[in-house]
DNA sequence: ATGAAAGCGCTAACAA
DNA sequence: TTGTTAGCGCTTTCAT
């Protein structure tokens, strides 16, 4: 019983106007007397119609898709980040065309294709470096690009990221503010912006204290491979141990204080000072209750959705970098300077 | 210096040939001589050619994209299968276009038809409930729709979900082998079908035993509602405390223990076990160790492509249910027969 | 095997 | 304001 949909020419027909008329009336910006629309709005009821948007797409040259590149989801920063974007933008009258990338780099060009394939009006990469040809792949394709919590040194392409170095420099002014002297830190993916941003951060900020680095681990931010990095760091006699460990997501950081716990019997914040990164929802669950750096989502999402369209909807707009600073929540998982 | 792209006239200019050769070496079925071919791709090549899928879509009627409708990301369960069927997908050429729906009715309406107008090949709707006029307007666009994790009683519509009046029964099973005689249940979002099937499962193992349901509370599938529903359901003399709770799913059962644990003091499993489904990543975490019922994603997800896949391709295929079976994973949030 | 020609459903000049 | 016309870039008959 599968009826074929209507067309714009069976609305004209029906409502015996011509096919434009049909198209002016399902177009914002378009003339059309109170009559016409009238006639063809009844029509196209009667008849279900509804414009195609990939026609529509074909001759206007804008098919409000909007090309989303994402790598992997176990960490809960992404989904919400998913979740949002996607809002915003339906608000906006786009949608996301969802492309999957494993972490590695002809992947990435893979699917960079398949999206430019479908002629989307712009690109968000979350979450995923950009080599320079690719992103200027994108600006030869014309299309408008924005890399969401990743930043690269090629400013042609827009970037929107929290400010990683000042949030790494924070948790090291804490640390020591709380007393600590044996500080470590547990590395994600070496290729991530933020990884390196957090750290470098994180470093200038003992330097400048006089404290030295106690001992450097390297999660990859997937949590078993925290885990492992964790068991290593702590193996050796207990006086090899750090007592705070600035962590470089919330990610790891669960990974990180499950296996403190669990195998070691440590006790968080009493034996070791944990934080970490992101402020994801499950770092304020009781179990964890985590000291962390929080990413403002929803003003990096915001800001990331207006950058691509004003990028799309005005030609000139020029490329930015935006920093979003976001605050250290003081939460249980760390000693705080009173509290020592 | 945004050069156009380059269409297939252009290429075939290049190459002289006529543009409908160069359509046919970048159509899968079609015959061509290895010397077209070969002409073809490398003019395609010189001008970074690739067919633009709206125009193929637009006159192959097959746009090659799947829409996807999915309502809230929070509850780890979801971001994983999305990941995975958005690999499964484009590894069979296909993309997802998202759209995300809130819990309303009227906004999955509005919805339904945006994905429509996009031509999508064929719908997965996960976790979200259509409603019968709904699948209509999808069959008679003659749209292929399966529902994931959600099922109906409209048989029209192919629907994959795990057993969970089964998981339901065996949790029940479990629990009463473990001892436990005030045995309670935390329901999740009432109109949702997994949680109707979970709780008459367990209604029915319980029953069957001839041991009463000894509470149950609300928690609708998020973690704040389960938090509240655990405080009301513990707040009375202690001896109207359950002493085993199944609850509807991981995410609400995190919050539970979380409670329990952080508000009441209270040992799990040696005061109150602990029984969740899902098995999201997150249950084998050290902090929660939790007994679930696993949902068997990989085969779910393989199952639904397979059927949405074979209803767009052969038309004549006839909607279908599938059921997949799960185990109960022990762990150690409740007690087994043997721990009592 | 190949080219010419007819659209897919729509928007956007252009006249009237 | 309206209708007429010309495509958007491609696939797919239909001849050759």
């Amino acid at each position: 019983m599968s009826r074929e949909n209507a067309t714009s020419i069976d609305v004209a027909r029906r409502a015996g106007v011509s096919q434009s008329a049909v198209s002016r009336v399902f177009t914002p910006g378009a003339s059309a007397s109170r009559q016409t629309v009238e006639k063809v709005r009844k029509a196209a009821n009667e008849l279900g119609y509804r414009p195609n948007s990939l026609a529509r797409a074909m001759v206007s040259g804008k098919s409000r898709i909007i090309g989303l590149v994402v790598a992997y989801l176990q960490n809960q920063f992404y989904p919400e980040a998913l979740e949002k974007l996607s809002n915003e933008l339906q608000e906006r009258g786009y949608h996301v065309l969802v492309f999957l990338a494993a972490r590695t780099v002809g992947n990435v060009d893979d699917v960079l294709d398949e999206i430019l394939d479908y002629q989307v009006d712009g690109i968000i990469a979350a979450s995923v470096a950009l080599s320079s040809d690719l992103s200027n792949r994108c600006r030869i394709a014309g299309v408008p690009t924005v890399m969401f919590n990743r930043s690269q040194d090629d400013l042609a392409i827009s970037a929107v990221t929290s400010d990683n170095y000042a949030g790494g420099r924070k948790v090291a002014e804490f640390l020591i503010a709380g007393g600590h002297e044996r500080i470590a830190f547990m590395a994600g993916w070496e290729g991530a912006s933020t990884q390196r941003d957090r750290e470098a951060g994180f470093r200038d900020g003992l330097q400048d204290a006089g404290v030295p680095l106690f001992a450097r681990g390297v999660g990859n931010f997937e949590f078993d491979q925290a885990r492992n990095a964790t068991r290593q760091m702590f193996s050796g006699d207990r006086d090899t141990w750090p007592e705070a460990l600035f962590v470089a997501n919330d990610h790891m950081a669960f990974a990180v204080m499950d296996t403190l716990r669990a195998e070691l019997g440590l006790n968080i914040p009493d034996d070791v000072s944990i934080v970490g990164y992101d402020d994801v929802p499950a770092a304020a669950w009781p179990s964890y209750d985590l000291t962390t750096v929080r990413q403002r989502t929803n003003q990096m999402i915001r800001a990331t959705v207006d950058i691509l369209l004003s990028e799309i909807e005005n030609e000139g707009a020029a490329p930015c970098q935006v920093r979003i600073d976001g605050p250290l929540v003081l939460r249980g998982s760390a000693l705080t300077a009173k509290g020592k």
